[in-house]
DNA sequence: ATGCTAACCTGCGCGC
DNA sequence: TGCGCGCAGGTTAGCA
């Protein structure tokens, strides 16, 4: 499920549910995650969320006594429900809150992992990160200068969480289809030109798909609902064997680093 | 250092 | 209907 907007669109969907609750409980049935989930975290019990963040495609949860860190993996969810609500099979983790509701992680694929930080102290994990997309560190001067001499192809490039952060495989697809530029190329070939449209095209998809998250908020709490995809418009990202929307040229596919790569052989260099 | 591969794990859709 | 295969939105450890 993550790519950076839906990060972003739990993180805001849960803080009006965790804001300033106290965490009351907090029940692990499942600890093998990507890290197993660690003895720490229960330190965490009695605990006033003051404040969530987001880091990346972490989502930070602070309190007096350390912070909790989540990551949703290929398949995890976090989501508000009732304290009675029907534990599920891949429901691992729930904290119970003091608003009488219960925050539960589900994660079929288990690829995520919840972790514990220490107050006052840096994560090692987010300290190699690359900048925010949506910052004002993130440019196309940024991304030409880290792919100097870089021979490695431009989407693997774009999605190393040590060059910029939360730039998933679909939309590395989507922003290299607008920018016109071959997934495959050599990153360290691209001229800075290109660079500022590739950083640009980055910028407003992710924009543009945080902003329709919020037509989905409601899906955090109760029921069943998922946050699932969003409304956006998909032009290359699982539409290999269909016609460009731009030329009408077949999509091809092929698999750089492991990952499904679409494009348009005519529209795309 | 750089860059690629395998690995973690379950579910689903497809072809036979 | 069932079975086997390939694939899925992420990230890191380990190796050449």
């Amino acid at each position: 499920m993550p790519e950076l907007p839906e990060v972003e669109t739990t993180k805001r969907g849960l803080e009006p549910w965790l804001l300033n609750q106290r965490i009351e409980k907090i029940t692990v049935r499942q600890a093998k995650l990507r890290w197993p989930v660690p003895e720490e975290i229960f330190q965490l019990e009695s605990q006033r969320i003051f404040k969530l963040e987001r880091r990346a495609k972490y989502l930070l949860m602070h309190t007096e006594a350390g912070t909790a860190i989540w990551h949703l993996g290929m398949s995890g969810s976090l989501r508000v429900v009732e304290p009675n609500a029907v534990i599920g099979k891949h429901d691992h983790i729930d904290w119970q809150l003091s608003n009488e509701k219960v925050l539960r992680y589900h994660d079929p694929r288990k690829f995520g992992a919840l972790l514990f930080n220490p107050p006052h102290s840096d994560v090692a994990l987010l300290a190699q990160l690359g900048p925010e997309p949506l910052s004002d560190a993130f440019t196309g001067a940024y991304l030409f200068a880290r792919a100097r001499g870089k021979t490695q192809a431009v989407k693997t490039f774009i999605m190393d969480a040590h060059q910029v952060v939360g730039v998933g495989n679909i939309y590395a697809n989507e922003s290299l289809f607008k920018a016109g530029i071959h997934p495959e190329l050599a990153a360290g070939k691209i001229s800075l030109k290109r660079y500022e449209i590739l950083a640009q095209e980055i910028k407003t998809i992710l924009a543009q798909a945080i902003e329709q998250g919020g037509t989905t908020l409601r899906d955090f709490v109760g029921g069943d609902g998922k946050p699932g995809y969003f409304a956006q418009e998909l032009r290359v990202y699982g539409r290999k064997g269909l016609p460009c929307p731009k030329c009408q040229k077949t999509l091809q596919e092929v698999r750089i680093a492991q990952r499904s790569s679409v494009f348009c052989t005519k529209c795309q260099h």
